[in-house]
DNA sequence: AACGATTAGATCGTGCGCGATATATCTCGG
DNA sequence: CCGAGATATATCGCGCACGATCTAATCGTT
């Protein structure tokens, strides 16, 4: 197997950043004629996902489990809140945090939103078997830049 | 194997779509300080890698290699032309068109560029056969989910 | 030649996404 | 109890990324 040369290494092709990146971008072009009747955008989907998991969470963790800064989520986050969907309440304990929490409206929501991961399952034409792995690696993957980064 | 209920779909750690979305995030931040010498961003470097591929590139060439819009591109290139590192021209034969060309520093940067991707490589922890085969996983992945995106 | 339809880019408004910085709150040592 | 640092969120400016719309140029048909 032959060293690949720098000229390989620089074809757009066959960059596994770039396949990320393009096939990130998919997905989301994917979700939003899906996500409009519900009025989210992907990355409010995702915060909603993570919430649906876990209400109360502060923004913190939900940068933490997203991995998005304050300055993302803020104003992501009073979007949201204008929409109806969650509260934001700063912690009695500790003034500092901000807690988030569903209304009834946000909680209500999840039911409309539980058909479209099959949907998308369908359009990636790969067995559920395939995605998990794919998944699984990939996530792996950004684990492993990750401690990278924070290494650095 | 049991078939997945909708609460496992919605765990934010099961989704495909996310495990894509915050890897190509970290792959942009793993690339950041690597790109700041060289001056541009992870989409300029993207647009530069095709011009290198292939020089003289129309700006909806560029588009359909990288599936980006003129909305996004036009923006992009003219930071890239005030940089200096291309030229925006109106093609002769057809003046709708406007034809991307390196200038000498932009070719020149090539060089410069050629150390990174190896950089980033070893981040990922991964052999070159794992980079090649994921790559082309997720490659073959994202023509799956643009086909379904224009057939619709 | 003429005009309707198509095409290539550009422009605009909205929403991420981040680094740098600001503000408010908390913690801890003395 | 007080001030120095630490922490949580907010704000700001910049650069994507896109849909909708605009303009200018070209093409096709008559």
């Amino acid at each position: 197997m032959a060293r690949p040369s720098s000229s390989d290494l620089l074809k757009i092709d066959n960059l596994l950043c770039f396949a990320l990146y393009s096939a990130g971008h998919s997905f989301t072009r994917l979700y939003k004629p899906l996500l409009e009747p519900l009025g989210l955008t992907y990355p409010q989907f995702l915060v909603m996902i993570a919430l649906w998991e876990n209400d109360g969470q502060t923004v913190s963790d939900i940068g933490e489990k997203l991995l998005l800064e304050s300055s993302t989520l803020t104003p992501l986050l009073k979007r949201l809140e204008t929409a109806g969907l969650i509260k934001r309440t700063r912690d009695r304990d500790d003034e500092r945090v901000v807690r988030i929490t569903l209304t009834r409206q946000g909680a209500a929501l999840k039911d409309k939103a539980a058909t479209i991961p099959e949907a998308i399952g369908c359009a990636t034409n790969l067995t559920i078997n395939d995605v998990k792995k794919l998944t699984h690696e990939i996530a792996a993957l950004r684990k492993t830049l990750q401690s990278a980064l924070t290494a650095a």
